[in-house]
DNA sequence: ATGGTCGGTGGCCGA
């Protein structure tokens, strides 16, 4: 079984590059992030025709967050226990959804980006990441064996090597020390980054900005995780970085995250 | 050559 997430930077403007992706990657679970369109607006059919049930959740042209699944798509919840909002009213929400996908409890997370040091969109951001880390560390308290894979754009850069020059974030969000200390509680609760292993740093990526010719550059950073429960973890074989998938005309700013899972 | 982008929207904002 192979499950994946990305960040689609819109699904209306990226549905060729997704179908195409699909067509060829051979996933089973897809998490999406950004689909930027509302219930209306998702272009369901095409998925739908290539074997893959959908299940999004979008308000408008912010954030949105889909799993799409060829192996059952189960029990769909729309964000979790108690998350928290922001905004009056509140415009930025459609920040996470799961399902159960064969056997696996999947998430696709849209953590709130923060904007900058000492914005209230900063402390949002972790009163969402305190609110996730509960809620999981729930779940896996009720049933341990629970096979669980929290993925999305965590807009974290855990550690120094996950940014290409730590100097150009001095004064920046996804590198502090409070973004770092949220992402470490959630691993700390029983969750591994099961990517990291597999697509050893420096210099390993999976966002590269529009902007000042970043993928070139290699000016990326690493903020798409897949993080898994102890029992999700144990079969994970193998994991990849599709840079390729950010080459060319039409390219997210994100690569999809792909991890291999073992039988059962 | 010291700047260089996207998206959705509506006449800029967010990333």
């Amino acid at each position: 079984m192979r499950i994946a997430t990305w960040n689609v930077n819109s699904i209306r403007s990226r549905v060729d590059r997704v179908e195409g992706w699909l067509e060829r990657s051979d996933c089973d679970v897809l998490a999406i992030q950004e689909t930027k369109a509302n219930e209306s607006q998702f272009p369901m059919l095409g998925l739908n025709a290539l074997g893959y049930e959908v299940a999004h959740h979008g308000l408008n042209q912010w954030n949105g967050v889909a799993i799409l699944s060829r192996v059952g798509l189960a029990d769909v919840e729309i964000g979790f226990p108690d998350m928290p909002s922001y905004g009056d009213p509140p415009a930025h929400e459609a920040r996470a959804i799961g399902a159960t996908c064969g056997g696996v409890r999947a998430w696709s997370l849209y953590v709130p980006n923060g904007r900058a040091l000492g914005d209230p969109h900063l402390d949002y951001k972790l009163d969402w990441l305190e609110h996730l880390r509960r809620a999981a560390g729930g779940w896996l308290s009720t049933d341990p064996s629970a096979q669980i894979a929290l993925m999305g754009d965590w807009n974290i850069a855990p550690q120094d090597e996950d940014v290409w020059d730590m100097a150009e974030f001095a004064e920046s969000t996804h590198v502090s020390a409070p973004e770092r200390d949220a992402f470490r509680a959630i691993v700390e609760a029983g969750f591994t980054d099961v990517a990291r292993a597999h697509t050893p740093g420096p210099g390993v990526y999976t966002y590269w900005d529009y902007q000042q010719l970043s993928f070139p550059k290699r000016h990326g950073m690493r903020i798409d995780f897949v993080l898994g429960s102890p029992a999700l973890s144990s079969r994970v074989k193998g994991a990849a970085i599709d840079r390729e998938e950010r080459k060319g005309k039409g390219a997210s700013d994100h690569a999809p995250v792909i991890v291999e899972l073992a039988d059962v």
